[in-house]
DNA sequence: CGGGATCCTTAACGATACTG
DNA sequence: CAGTATCGTTAAGGATCCCG
């Protein structure tokens, strides 16, 4: 995975930047659920039923590399991975929240407009 | 374009119908944009020089199908197309701004972190 | 000027199988 | 349990040409 959009480096809009970092197919879902406490793996693929176990895999590599993730393997069998926010990821709380509340009002509106 | 990721249906999380919409290539720019004011094709593709004209289009026709911008047509020679935000697209500017401070804290991350 | 149509390349993603 | 590896498919995107 190359992400070609995230390590784009002309982001002349910081709007840009953040869609790259969060932007990501599940990204945005992974974030919240986070926020809401440390997840195991397994649990994270609980949420994300359409998400794929490569791809979960993928986006918190992708999170954890750009430092909002913080994975803790315990050595142990079966093994056990947890995922957390960082503190740089909780910085994105509020914006996270906005997501939430405009997406709501967002499906809200689909519903009336059919 | 059949934006596979928009109208997924089952988004369970409102997080992830908020980034459906606005989470395209470029739409958080073009929006971000379109906040300060109403413009032209051509002004929106000279503040999007990475973007190509045929994605502009795209990008620019999904925000209108979802109701975010509005498209007004001037019948002369040369045409003359302008773009601005509905009153429903401007509901997102708290969320746009929330996303530009963050990019701004990331971009600074990014500088020290290397 | 603001596109649309077409063709082509590349990136994203899913399914499946395998592993410590 | 939490992955990795491989393969195949689909979607995203770029290049180019044409048009009123």
């Amino acid at each position: 995975m190359s992400r070609k959009r995230d390590d784009d480096s002309n982001t002349n809009c910081a709007v840009e930047a953040s869609l790259g970092v969060i932007g990501g197919r599940w990204k945005g879902v992974v974030l919240y659920w986070l926020l809401k406490g440390t997840h195991r793996f397994g649990e994270l693929r609980k949420r994300l039923p359409n998400c794929s176990q490569r791809m979960l895999t993928l986006q918190l590599r992708e999170l954890e590399e750009d430092g909002l993730v913080k994975r803790t393997v315990y050595a142990q069998v079966p093994p056990r991975v947890e995922y957390e926010l960082t503190a740089f990821g909780r910085s994105l709380e509020p914006v996270l929240i906005g997501l939430r509340d405009w997406g709501e009002k967002y499906k809200r509106r689909l519903q009336r407009t059919g």
